[in-house]
DNA sequence: GTCTATAAGAGGATAGAC
DNA sequence: GTCTATCCTCTTATAGAC
């Protein structure tokens, strides 16, 4: 892709701003209680100029999930790279900066109920394709953490996937944000605990044999 | 209480209904979405004679939350007098009760991020008033089962409570099911692995002996 | 492309007759 | 309490000048 004029990078930059903006909007209130004119007043321009770029509200929070899902699988493509790590580290590193993403309000809600959203994105094409790019991509790591015994094996792969996914969105971590006991990070590690390891903590089994 | 009139009977069956039909399509289309024509048009009435009942659309979602609140507490009343059950079972049957109500479409949505809704019960006495004695009762099997060493004891009782909740309306139940690939009681069943047992399932130390 | 102004409609809540 | 009719606000989206 040519680099533009300088016209065209300032017109960019505008449609970044915008996307954060939704973004942020997006993480903050969800989709039906974002209004396209906080989106504009944030931004700082005329809710027109917003519809010059973008032809709809979910066509707004479409742009916004699509950069979420790109930042997921630059990501990956880091910790595919990094040998040190297996696989079921690298599930546990992505499952981390997702947390962290929706501590710093910054992870767009996934529209998990039946939502005017739910029915936009799944007729979006680049938005689809990104999803299965990234479900590609941790669907591998899953399968191969399951025969090296890293991961429960008796689980289907796609249930240990949408759990991953479903972490991003987890009402736990404002919970426990507003309830203000413990810094971020706690709550990332006690959450990617009780996600990994579960409620139980060490299994029975083990636990008997250590006492 | 008396037992009231014949007229009086009638009225209260009819807001037994209304409040039924706000837990479905609550259950359907959380908060935001879900409209007071709706609801009148489910139950047959005006949307006038819904306000002689409930003043606003948040008393509304409310009286459905009490409502799922006071179903809870029913079974944990049944699981308390259970000898046979050990408190971690209790634990895993009243989550297990939360998501048959999930995937059954009768569980109203929680309010997890900032929603008008959330607010609203925030100030809600009834509701606080239910959702404690529920957080008490369920807490109190946390604790024990903690230190029975069925439970992990390295976790505050609240991140587990709230976990616990938070099931209630884990969008992974709607996306297995929306797959159409297993019964609602796998579903269930695979889901309340991970959430006691996690994603690693068997944990590595007793895998490592057992080989 | 950006703006102001406005169309078009959805949705919460109420008035007033019965 | 129930109904019909209506108010009024909020929100998405567009028209049309610059």
């Amino acid at each position: 892709m040519a680099r533009g004029s300088f016209r065209e990078q300032v017109l960019l930059a505008r449609e970044v701003a915008i996307v954060a903006a939704v973004n942020r909007l997006l993480a903050e209130k969800g989709f039906e209680a974002m209004t396209v004119d906080a989106v504009a007043a944030e931004v700082g321009i005329a809710k027109a100029s917003l519809y010059k770029h973008f032809k709809s509200k979910e066509e707004l929070a479409a742009a916004a999930m699509i950069g979420v899902l790109d930042r997921a699988l630059a990501l990956v493509e880091v910790l595919q790279k990094d040998a040190q790590l297996d696989d079921r580290e690298r599930l546990e590193a992505v499952t981390r900066w997702a947390m962290q993403t929706q501590l710093a309000g910054e992870m767009p809600s996934l529209p998990a109920q039946n939502s005017a959203l739910r029915s936009a994105l799944m007729s979006h094409k680049t938005y689809l394709d990104r999803l299965m790019q990234l479900s590609d991509q941790l669907g591998a790591w899953i399968v191969a953490g399951q025969s090296a015994g890293r991961l429960d094996a008796g689980l289907p792969p796609e249930v240990l996937l949408y759990t991953i996914y479903a972490r991003a969105c987890d009402p736990v971590l404002s919970l426990l944000k507003a309830g203000g006991n413990f810094t971020d990070d706690q709550i990332i590690e006690m959450l990617l605990s009780t996600c990994f390891r579960g409620l139980a903590g060490v299994a029975p089994q083990a636990a008997r044999k250590a006492a």
